[in-house]
DNA sequence: CCTATAACTTAACATTGTTAACTTATTTAT
DNA sequence: ATAAATAAGTTAACAATGTTAAGTTATAGG
């Protein structure tokens, strides 16, 4: 019976090559620049046959961004950890998500903004990457919470007032880069550091 | 010599014609669902017609979203500033920016995040809408700078932080709507509050 | 060897942004 | 007043888009 499992391996080859030839032509030339056809011609497949993989271009999508936060998961969970100084810790974390941003500027923007206006209504569903990902935030700021270092009790609050944060000069670095900005760097670092701080007495 | 200007006001109210047609369209189904064919039906005019006003679809966003900055610099401006507190100003201000997006959350994503995406190397040039609009940003930061209350000195990076701390939290609420959010105004008051004691010394 | 099923392709549909060519009306110059 | 120029607007067409239905081909199970 290790011909049904052949097939089964066979299909799922294919569906990771048009994942990633989806993947690095939207982070190339951007998510609305790219037709099915382009993504069909680059793996050498009729156009139809994506549509034996994915629901649509939505689905493809999702499944390209499902992937980013589950790099974004590893990045962060991968993190070395000062086990004695769990603000140092949250800080670390987000300078990592920033430059998991930056990094991956496309990738970012496709997960955190294109998606949520194609697939509306996506609510952290429960088992979701995107909610693991919050999670491990979560844990994180808890320890800070715990250790009340933070005047702030509220594990939720908190936890948003920091993704505000790291989000917002994220997306400001990449979506005007021709602002005049500070030096990138001395940005990220002030922006995290004036968070922490005045998240704590 | 009557007639010319005529001519020229007939001109003119087209042109708002259109842009209050796809401001509406836009807004309300999203700017890539909405054809140029849907903004001439509206009028009541021939898809091309719209070309002898605006060179392309672009070009339509980038009027949209400068009537937007318009109205932001406008909401900003008219806050009424407590002379005695620069800060209790900037709070105020924070706050009427992110209100300000939520009230208008598709005018604010096409212009802070799907206007940049279709017309890059947008660096706030010289005398336009959202260099004024910085600007305003700017005076109230410099204030707060001024009299010493903030430990930074840079008004540029005081600045800069606070644009991405509301900018951040405005693009989440508009985006992930569903997602589980402690109290909507209290997280906004909180991002503005933290940042703002993170910046003192 | 036949049949059912899976994998894949071809052809077609309506819709998209945009351009070129055309018509019609109005202003200017002679 | 009439011809020429200009402006305003339309029709028709282009190539490209996402997606579906129908058709083909090969392979698996009985």
């Amino acid at each position: 019976m290790g011909i049904k499992e052949r097939k089964a391996r066979e299909k799922e080859q294919l569906r990771q090559q048009i994942l990633s030839a989806a993947r690095e032509l939207f982070v190339n030339e951007g998510y609305e620049n790219v037709s099915m056809r382009k993504i069909a011609n680059k793996i050498e497949y009729s156009p139809t046959t994506i549509y034996l993989h994915f629901k649509d271009k939505a689905d493809l999508l999702d499944s390209v961004c499902k992937e980013t936060l589950l790099n974004l998961l590893n990045t962060l969970e991968h993190l070395k950890r000062d086990n004695t100084d769990p603000v140092e810790t949250l800080r670390k974390s987000g300078r990592a998500y920033v430059e998991f941003g930056l990094k991956y500027p496309q990738d970012y923007k496709l997960t955190f903004v294109i998606r949520p206006q194609f697939q509306e209504g996506l609510g952290l569903q429960e088992g979701s990457v995107g909610e693991k990902v919050f999670n491990c935030l979560r844990a994180i700021v808890s320890e800070c919470v715990e250790e009340k270092i933070f005047r702030q009790v509220d594990v939720e609050t908190t936890g948003q007032v920091m993704w505000s944060a790291v989000h917002g000069v994220t997306l400001l670095l990449i979506d005007f880069p021709d602002f005049p900005w500070i030096e990138k760097d001395k940005l990220i670092d002030t922006v995290i550091h004036t968070t922490i701080a005045g998240l704590k007495a």
